[in-house]
This record gives structure tokens, C-alpha cells and sequence, in this order.
DNA sequence: CGCACATCCTGTGTGC
DNA sequence: TGCACACAGGATGTGC
């Protein structure tokens, strides 16, 4: 559920389902979820609590309690899962051979919050306050909070060096942007993702900010209709692909000059991008 | 400090 | 069909 659009939508479809619910008990069902911490830890320090709200910073979610919070994060594949009772997630959790994947689960005085990520990448964590979680204090501005300006955009790029396309996938300086929606910003910002960050002029900063919040906000609506379903584990979201105009379209035509677009390599990881409009 | 790179995992798609 | 390999929406630790 990777970028900062699609965990907003999680967010905000799971806030009603757990506002003010009881953890009653914490099923752990593959320990490497909750990894580096045990997996004794986070049910010691959750089970009891009770959720106060959902909320979200960058690409994580956390559930605040009344004493600490959880942090999950979704990496590549996690997911939520909504069980209606304890007995519903003992029966389908995990049973192969069509069972449902389940590495970890809130029990809660009513209905179950189940996490799973097949390939292990996500993680569910507890900390006692905000300030404990190293990964949430490291996290720059998020992308769509008041705070996140052209003129900051502006003076971070200005102190880096590095390609655009990697500076924005540095959590650190602007929270959210993830592989899809740095390409897309970039193709409407009409830049070139090689160009160095301290490169651009405060026009071009203005213009890039323009796209990674309108590129955001639409995937964000796109995300919301028809809204995340955590009772189906098959659910996805639906409908990306048409709004996408650089990402994963290798060899297809740009949709404002023609050309195909390209995929190149950028740190170990694929952009894609119109080498002719984007400059 | 900034940066390049390997690493953590497993599923799916592609080409032979 | 079987198999090998590339690739995947991300973050972190390491060594330079």
C-alpha cells in the first residue's frame, strides 16, 4: 500500500473501525513482522490499550493509544485485514492451502485488525511515545501537510546535490513520495529526473511543487472511490493506471509529445520519464 | 556528513 | 510444462 496517497486512504476507511476500541489481545502469527522488536514486546505494551486514533506521517500508519502507539509500515505489499471475530481469524488465518495470510493481529472488543505482508518487508512496532521511534523522528515534512511550501521545497533542493528523482524519494526532507508519484511529478514538472537537486530555479521548484501535490491530491481521490475494503484480501486499488503518465509505461507514447517514454535506472531502482519533454 | 550499494523476503511475469 | 532469471509501490545498515 506504499505511497503517502494510498495510506491516506487506509487511514481514513480504518479510523471509524478502530476509534476508541479496545486491544484485547495480540495474535502474532509470523515474528519477523514485528522484527527488530519481539514479538512479546509489542503485545505486552499493546494488549489492554485502547485506541485513541489513526493517523499517518510520510508512508506509515500508526495507531495512537492511550498509553504509546503501534507503527506499521506497508513497504512493497503490506496490507490490512478485517476480521469480524477472534473465531473468524483463527479459522481463516494462515490455512493453507487457500488460507489468508496473517502475520499479525489486534484483537479488539470488537472486530479483528489483522497485517499481512507475504513477503515479510512490512513491519508492526510499538513505541512508547512518538519521540522513542527513530523512523517517524527522521521523517521530513509531509507532502501534503500546510507546512510543505515552494520555498521549502525550494531550500531543501537547494542543498543537494543529488538527482531530483532521488532527492525525492529521501524521506528525510519531504515525507510520502515514493517511486510511482516522484516519476509522475517530474513528468508534469516537465523535469528531467537526472538533473541535480540544487539545479533548479525557484520557478522550476514552484512548478515541482505544484506537481507533487497535484499528483498527490489526485491519486488520493483516485484512492478513495471506491474506498479501501480490508474484508476482502484481495482488494486493491483500482483505476491507478489511468491517471499514470510516466510510471511503468516504457515504450508507450508520451502523452504530451509523443515519444515513448523510457526507463532508465536510477540508484538501483526504475524511473521513468520523456527524455525529450522533460528537461 | 553525503553517498553508493547490499540486504532484507517472496511472488509473479517473461523468455527459453 | 519446467526452469532460470529479472523485477517489484521501501528503508536501513555498511563502508568509503
Amino acid at each position: 500500500m506504499p505511497e503517502l496517497p494510498e495510506v491516506e486512504a487506509v487511514t481514513r476507511s480504518l479510523r471509524p473501525l478502530v476509534r476508541g476500541r479496545r486491544i484485547c489481545c495480540v495474535h502474532i502469527f509470523h515474528p519477523i513482522a514485528t522484527k527488530p522488536q519481539s514479538p512479546t514486546r509489542l503485545a505486552k505494551f499493546a494488549e489492554r490499550r485502547r485506541i485513541l486514533d489513526a493517523s499517518r506521517h510520510g508512508k506509515y500508519l500508526l495507531l495512537v493509544l492511550d498509553r504509546g502507539l503501534i507503527e506499521m509500515h506497508f513497504r512493497f505489499d503490506g496490507q490490512l485485514i478485517w476480521f469480524r471475530s477472534a473465531s473468524e481469524l483463527l479459522r481463516r488465518a494462515n490455512q493453507s492451502p487457500d488460507g489468508v495470510h496473517v502475520d499479525v493481529a489486534l484483537e479488539l472488543d470488537k472486530g479483528v485488525l489483522g497485517f499481512a505482508d507475504q513477503r515479510h518487508f512490512g513491519r508492526v512496532h510499538h513505541w512508547e511515545s512518538f519521540e522513542a521511534c527513530p523512523s517517524l523522528r527522521a521523517l521530513g515534512l509531509d507532502a501534503l501537510s500546510r507546512e510543505f511550501t515552494p520555498s521549502f521545497l525550494h531550500a531543501h533542493l537547494s542543498a543537494s546535490r543529488r538527482p531530483l528523482k532521488e532527492f525525492l524519494l529521501d524521506q528525510s526532507k519531504i515525507a510520502g513520495i515514493g517511486n510511482i508519484y516522484s516519476a509522475e511529478a517530474l513528468w508534469h514538472a516537465r523535469l528531467d529526473p537526472r538533473r541535480p537537486a540544487n539545479s533548479l530555479s525557484r520557478t522550476d521548484s514552484a512548478k515541482l511543487h505544484k506537481a507533487i501535490v497535484s499528483v498527490l491530491r489526485r491519486a488520493l481521490e483516485c484512492c478513495l472511490d471506491p474506498a479501501p475494503d480490508f474484508r476482502d484480501p484481495q482488494w486493491w486499488f483500482q483505476g491507478l493506471e489511468k491517471i499514470l503518465r510516466a510510471y511503468q509505461r516504457e515504450g508507450l507514447p508520451c502523452r504530451r509529445c509523443g515519444r515513448a517514454i523510457r526507463r532508465i535506472e536510477q540508484g538501483g531502482r526504475s524511473t521513468y520519464c520523456c527524455l525529450h519533454c522533460q528537461k
